[in-house]
DNA sequence: ACATTTTGTTAGATGAATCTAACATTGTAG
DNA sequence: CTACAATGTTAGATTCATCTAACAAAATGT
């Protein structure tokens, strides 16, 4: 069985994961606001459960068993974020904080009916993968925004980020998934862009705001 | 802040309490599985918290804090299983032990949407009256079905014990709320009774069934 | 390359919620 | 009315998740 408590390690360290698999206590630490110590102790107690690959000063990964775990507590995470906004009407913004408490119910009935009035949603209101029962992602290949270049045409696919905050942002911009973004040019010195989109006037979005939002390019 | 832990036991006090507002150490512990000196030093921890009127070896009383808070929980619960009835699609006899996960979740802007989608409902799919948001409850006088006599046509308007087990005998019966059950007899020696309704062969019910039926009588 | 900063670990304490064993009070049945 | 049964409390231990203080290792910068 695990804890609520190890549910939340579980899914930051997979959040946290880098293209190795690997974080660092540090890391972990900040991100959960939880001293260095405890997350080192927690570390050693996810390792004796097969969880996570622990060795002194070394990164942390998770096990294969682990992933699986981190990946079931995602769904669920992700599963009730869509249910939030496609069937209840919540705002995209609002729905991550009622989420991270809805996500520990434990009934697996709960969360398959979710997913069945959903019609089986491969993607949350983010843009991001929902993982199936096998905790199985299907990834999908998004660019950067700020990887793109003016002249191409592009559609937002996903958010990075998905801070209450940076979506509020979004919203005034009426920027949201399948918005069609034109680019007109790209700021060498800043990275910024200078875009069109809906008929709305041309605007610029900052690099920080470029990195964060995934699309797909359109022919 | 009132604690998960805590939340059981308010709840747990609450729904024991006797005419007289009292509830036995030993009774909420076999309710809440839990050992009598948990119990009792738990009691002590309310009571710093004015929560629990506590004096040893006296019955348990909760303070009018303790009745708010304990109403604002069922309230959450009752929410949560009108909207997984009503919905969700799931069975008045399925909702009861994942909306003792979902009653815990610590978001009033959740709960607030819940009671509006569902038309601010005054009472859960069991017929048990829903508290306002002051954690008020509407109480109804209804009858057990026990109390009446052999003549008199009656309404389901709710059960007691919502177990499971119980539920799913009545929808075997195809007894539900709105049901008008007419007493055909009633055996004097052990309180069953022969009753008809919907057009179906007459039935017996068992003492145990009918003391768990609250019933309006119909003119 | 060595001194300093950053990162990570060890040791020991704390608070919440639970337990068992032992003792105390209350209720009840001859 | 007394003895036994039922109920309730006290004392002390345990587990989980957290902390602080002190120490150790690794990374970094001049």
């Amino acid at each position: 069985m695990i804890s609520l408590t190890e549910e939340n390690y579980l899914k930051a360290l997979f959040n946290l994961a880098n293209n190795a698999g690997e974080v660092n206590v540090n890391e972990l630490s900040k991100q959960l606001d939880i001293k260095m110590p405890t997350v080192t102790s927690m570390m050693k107690k996810l390792a004796e459960k097969k969880l996570v690959h622990y060795e002194s000063y070394k990164p942390l990964r998770l096990t294969e068993k682990g992933k699986k775990e981190a990946a079931l507590v995602i769904r669920k995470h992700r599963l009730t974020e869509m249910f939030l906004v496609d069937k209840m009407g919540f705002g995209w913004e609002e729905v991550h904080d009622i989420a991270e408490q809805v996500e520990h119910v434990r009934s697996a009935v709960f969360f398959d009916k979710l997913d069945e009035l959903l019609g089986f949603p491969k993607i949350d209101p983010h843009g991001a993968p929902i993982p199936d029962k096998n905790g199985k992602f299907a990834w999908i290949a998004y660019d950067k925004l700020s990887d793109c270049h003016a002249g191409e045409t592009v559609k937002v696919s996903a958010v990075i980020h998905t801070s209450s905050e940076f979506l509020k942002f979004l919203n005034n911009r009426e920027i949201r998934l399948g918005t069609k973004i034109k680019i007109k040019s790209v700021e060498s010195f800043d990275g910024s862009m200078i875009v069109s989109y809906d008929n709305r006037p041309a605007d610029t979005l900052t690099h920080t705001v470029c990195e964060r939002l995934l699309v797909e390019k359109t022919k």
